[in-house]
DNA sequence: CGAGGTGTTGACGATGCTCAAGGGGAGTGG
DNA sequence: CCACTCCCCTTGAGCATCGTCAACACCTCG
């Protein structure tokens, strides 16, 4: 295992120690859990709808997003990917990917084989719990979002994607106050929201001018976090981070 | 065990043999899986957002949905759920339910604690990785609710939902020709899908007078399911049903 | 310095929403 | 058995949010 190995893994132990401590054994089966670390440009797929892939990948640096077609070539994103996620864990168990992975940043990934993570929760069941419960942490930000996009107008809309965005780099200590990096274009938003891109342009200028967002190249900074925090009804309870009930 | 126990684990064990052989050791743990048999009426909430469950529940006859609420009083349904699902599997791993559960005609439902879960699962790696793939399939299923919602319009919106239905409902042996039983209202159509009450039915009506549709009381008919599945832009890989792929 | 992606803005139009009212069927109670 | 009620379905008219089309400014990068 050189040190470059162990960095890699620390971001997934790290995550994992957010919802229980770690026994030596687990820790050990997790920092020698074999990757094969890949840089990746912006702008490229990771792996395409159709594919029936043998590992999953774990998101080291950059941002990525998973999407999907329609038949008439509309895309919809379903969710960003931060450091620490693994988009496409859901391939360990389902044979057939029903959507693309793409990288939104540069990125740094980490690919590990089906058979390794099939060997690691086999033997570790609260691993196998701790991966299984991502998945379904990525399920309820599904939930949320078909909710989002359902129910709730543009504004509101932008406002709890931006909300979303900084509670979870702030769970990976990717945030400064009330300010974080986001390489997402207004293209990329509206995708994700069901907006198109002219209107993503408009209601972000709007919430620029209520004060709400400061959005300039690649950097998001909130000056009023409880009021876009109302503007978006955004309740993090979707996230299930852990470390929110503790400080709650 | 009681005969009225051993039909209700049936319909689970079966569903499970869609994607492997079970060993007999494996069938009898889940024939032995206690459960507590109950009926629910219609438009009761089974559990709901905010709870902290100690059980999942087995949907054994009727329909139910999963929704959430929105500040301002809305509600998006996020999936209807037919007999041999499990709504709320992911409270297993989930402390905080953030959704609730709700009956849409009266139901049979058992209940299995989440103690019994995890030692099934902690014992059977295979059951273990169903159940997984079962709340996977339920994630697939968001996705792909989020792409209608976000990029198509209100015809193959309503389009996809019955062409999913039937198909889902067929899985379950519930589905003669192109016909089965479709319980859901017009409202509750519209708050699965984003729409209004109103625009639901204009669009319905529009529908039965393409020839598309016969809906009817609580019952739907498909004269034309081809045509249908093309309207809808209906792809049912993310449905993730195997024997689709053995028949294909 | 040209090119291409991203952001910005205006004018116009359409999908779908709101408000409002009425019809039909199933269950309930007198 | 009939009236009453409630829920669901249905339809019309007017309106608003958001989409489409189009043009231009800005910035980064080769």
């Amino acid at each position: 295992m050189d040190a470059t190995h162990q960095f890699t893994t620390a971001i997934l132990i790290r995550k994992l120690e957010s919802s229980f401590t770690l026994t030596s054994d687990e820790r050990q089966a997790l920092e020698t859990l074999p990757m094969q670390i890949t840089a990746i440009k912006e702008g490229q797929d990771i792996v395409r709808q159709g594919d029936r892939p043998s590992r999953s990948c774990l998101i080291l640096s950059g941002f990525t997003c998973t999407y999907k077609m329609t038949g008439d070539g509309k895309r919809q994103i379903h969710n960003f990917q931060i450091p620490g996620d693994i988009p496409d864990l859901q391939s360990l168990h389902l044979k057939v990917l029903d959507n693309s992975l793409g990288t939104i940043t540069p990125c740094s990934v980490g690919f590990i084989t089906h058979e390794d993570l099939h060997k690691l929760c086999k033997r570790h069941y609260r691993i196998a719990s701790a991966f299984w419960r991502e998945t379904l942490i990525d399920g309820a930000v599904f939930r949320e979002w078909m909710t989002s996009i359902g129910q709730r107008e543009a504004y509101p809309r932008i406002a709890h994607l931006m909300c979303e965005m900084l509670e979870r780099l702030r769970a990976v200590g990717l945030v400064n106050g009330y300010s974080c990096e986001f390489p997402i274009t207004q293209s990329e938003i509206a995708d994700a929201l069901g907006i198109t891109p002219v209107h993503v342009n408009r209601v972000v200028k709007a919430m620029r001018a209520d004060g709400l967002i400061e959005l300039k190249g690649e950097r998001l900074n909130i000056p009023d976090w409880e009021t876009l925090k109302k503007a978006g009804d955004f309740d993090p309870t979707y996230l299930h981070l852990e470390s929110h009930q503790a400080a709650a």
